[in-house]
DNA sequence: GACGGATTAGACAATGGTGTCTATTTTGAC
DNA sequence: GTCAAAATAGACACCATTGTCTAATCCGTC
């Protein structure tokens, strides 16, 4: 009764080596749960059962518990991946209002890299499991923010070439634009709440406002500060 | 031979109700060990054995192991608000270099708060254990970052009373202000690095520079301002 | 319909953890 | 020195979990 219950065994199931409904469905379950209750919390039976798969058929995929967690970490990796570079691709390179395209921008990162499910979850457990599992953290450094950091800072790099931004150090610049992006979301992410689209419109849109108050070329309209400042003198 | 090991039983230890030593002893080990395996992960035995006590007098000071870890979070919760305040207190109202004040401030408000022990202690088990007690949440976001939040968001509307900040929304700009400080350090921190005082320095001078690119009304009025006040009181 | 590989439920031993109990020893106060 | 409270080692029942094994069943393919 409290066992593994399986309700269709989907027919329509190819049965191949790479990308077996099971399998998925596996990794799924087993992103879910140790996500909840962390490595040692999570018990490969709720996994299965979350799965709608029998324990042995984990056993049969997976060797053993660590297999599967690794090989989890590594999808959840992968796709995150993924997301980042499409929305990269997305940026206009010569846009007419910065302030929009960066918030548009920020809004699409964090949708869909930092506080979808992906994000949230790879978050936790590198910091629930890095200690003991320290290659688990220097993939995820390298392969999550590192990759995001860089490929913003050359982002930033381009527009300060075009006179939009007015940055002397992009590495320092891209790592403080997502920590702004993040100040208001952190604390609701960081507990198991989503940011409503509102939210999320409005503290990308706050961030980039103090962003381009640091960084931004003004643009003849915006002159308020630098002009104070002229007068003053 | 891997049970619990008692080296000298330590004859100075008083036996009060409050802060009888091996109650410290215990809640110390145990915080060690809850943040370096997680609640599920951590065992009594390791605590008892780490706090060099037996595993019966765990349960005698702690009814079960949830009401230990409650207490654990309690203590360091105390601990790491009482550091917050003594910073807070020594914050110069009326300095002469607002760049190098914030910049001191930020420094020792990671050390003492964010990044050292208890901070990191906090955050992992938030985040790890967060879910299956939301109370624990609650708890922590009103006396953690809550806490700082508005007491800095205080000090950035005194400040700016006395003309030296220009901030519109000063919740905003604390939230801001904290993540801008950690954009660098959480990285390190998030694992279970230290970052040393230099890496520290750097990081608070670079966020504060940024910050007051943002926010920083133009130096030439500050010092004036502030001997007109002086001079007047 | 028959075959073979995948999948299933369920039993199983081994392990390790929790919380209780007891008999003994230590400790500080008197 | 005596005494009571606290702390100790060790045994214990109980439970959950891991990973293995087996016999039965499902599935697509031939």
């Amino acid at each position: 009764m409290k066992k593994p219950k399986v309700p269709q065994p989907k027919p329509g199931g190819p049965t191949q080596k790479g990308q077996c409904a099971k399998r998925v469905s596996i990794l799924d379950a087993a992103a879910e749960v140790f996500c909840r209750k962390g490595f040692a919390g999570a018990s490969i039976d709720e996994i299965a059962m979350e799965a709608c798969v029998s324990r042995q058929t984990v056993y049969n995929h997976y060797r053993e518990k660590e297999t599967l967690f690794m090989a989890v970490v590594q999808d959840i990796l992968d796709r995150a991946n993924a997301a980042l570079f499409s929305i990269l691709a997305t940026f206009p390179d010569n846009g007419h209002n910065l302030e929009d395209d960066l918030t548009a921008f920020a809004v699409r990162l964090n949708r869909n890299c930092v506080c979808n499910h992906d994000g949230k979850f790879i978050r936790k457990l590198v910091q629930t499991e890095g200690e003991r599992y320290p290659h688990l953290f220097e993939i995820w450094r390298q392969q999550g923010p590192g990759k995001i950091g860089t490929a913003l800072a050359a982002l930033f790099a381009r527009l300060s070439h075009v006179a939009r931004l007015d940055i002397d150090d992009f590495d320092l610049a891209a790592k403080q634009f997502l920590a702004l992006v993040n100040a208001d979301l952190q604390m609701i992410s960081f507990f198991g709440g989503t940011p409503t689209d509102d939210e999320l419109e409005k503290s990308a849109r706050a961030a980039v406002r103090t962003f381009l108050r640091a960084y931004g070329r003004p643009p003849a309209r915006e002159a308020g500060v630098e002009e104070l400042r002229e007068e003053t003198a």
